[in-house]
DNA sequence: GTCTATATAAGGATAGAC
DNA sequence: GTCTATCCTTATATAGAC
């Protein structure tokens, strides 16, 4: 499985999308100015446009390769044979929690402010999310069908998986109560406890 | 003051902070303007100020009012000895399942849209937040203590229970898959399973 | 590649007529 | 209470010197 690590030879482009989705996090996508990301680099508004074409374009590049990320994990998982639906679902959830944890900037952008896209990569980014919805939704039909898991609606289930993990935002702030893997392991069982068959 | 009322008796003053709501929801706080409510009340900009004092009164109204109706639901249950701890996480988060079912755009912009409260009203909202979450958690430390739930730290149980909700987001766009009840009756099982001693 | 200067548009809010 | 007109600030983005 894929490690969650910073890159340390970034280019000026990727220096400036991070400080883009450190600024588009905190203050949102319309409330942050070119300048206020200017500041962030250390240059000149105009400079920016150096290394980027447009606001609009820095949030295209978080949210896609967030997605993205996301997305391939599930074509990995697709293809094992060696796993079973509900390990399937476990490796989903873990995979959500850990990006959580390590990229919180990504995924609140991704999350809050895609709706700022642009057509077309609006609707695209939208009907992305609708598929990859559907594919977590077949692996749980498909457990159902092998009496994997049971006890709740597909639909239902991914609802409450992906939105379930959003509240690592408020960990972040006060992560002394509880460690990253210690939230992890709680998590994955009160989820993986309502899915079981028994 | 004159009091305008339209067909669900509402003051003027309410029916704006509606459309706020409904703009602030699908355009976020700093993205609309003052101009599109307008257009939405059906006057012109200016005519708003009669009513309003300014675009982040608006903001303070939805998110109190909405932060309020949860505080008053835990005072009630605080008092309230005839329930078990875990038949008072239930109600807890029937609680807002059904907010989110109801009443999606004063959810929506009390979740997203707060962090553009001005100050001092920001940091009030905050510490309120973080008093209503350390409230649920002692509660199901008491029913920890008294054997009648386990297997997860309040803390992380906490977090699980006030954003897997927020998947009801998107199930609003999507209606005729499952109706609002199943989708409570999956929700609550599906938390409730994972919560339970046994 | 970065700067200063600026074009052009839109923002929240107010003044004063009616 | 609502309107028109407008103030003042800020926004994204570009032009052209260095």
């Amino acid at each position: 499985m894929a490690r969650i690590q910073n890159n340390k030879n970034e280019t000026r482009k990727e220096f400036i999308t991070s400080a883009a989705a450190r600024l588009f996090r905190e203050k949102g996508f319309s409330a942050t100015g070119m300048r206020d990301l200017a500041g962030e680099v250390g240059v000149e508004a105009a400079s920016l446009y150096n290394h980027i074409r447009s606001k609009a374009e820095l949030l295209q590049e978080i949210c896609f390769r967030t997605a993205n990320q996301f997305s391939a994990q599930l074509n990995e998982l697709e293809l094992d044979n060696s796993q079973t639906s509900l390990q399937k679902v476990e490796a989903i959830l873990r995979h959500h929690i850990q990006w959580w944890v390590a990229k919180p900037d990504d995924m609140l952008v991704t999350n809050n402010e895609s709706k700022y896209l642009q057509e077309p990569y609006l609707s695209t980014f939208m009907n992305e999310r609708r598929l990859y919805v559907r594919r977590i939704e077949a692996i749980m039909e498909d457990g159902i069908r092998k009496g994997q898991l049971s006890g709740i609606q597909p639909y239902s289930a991914v609802l409450t998986l992906l939105s379930m993990v959003r509240g690592i935002e408020f960990w972040h702030r006060t992560k002394k109560n509880i460690s990253a893997e210690a939230l992890e392991e709680n998590m994955v069982k009160h989820f993986i406890d309502g899915l079981r068959q028994r």
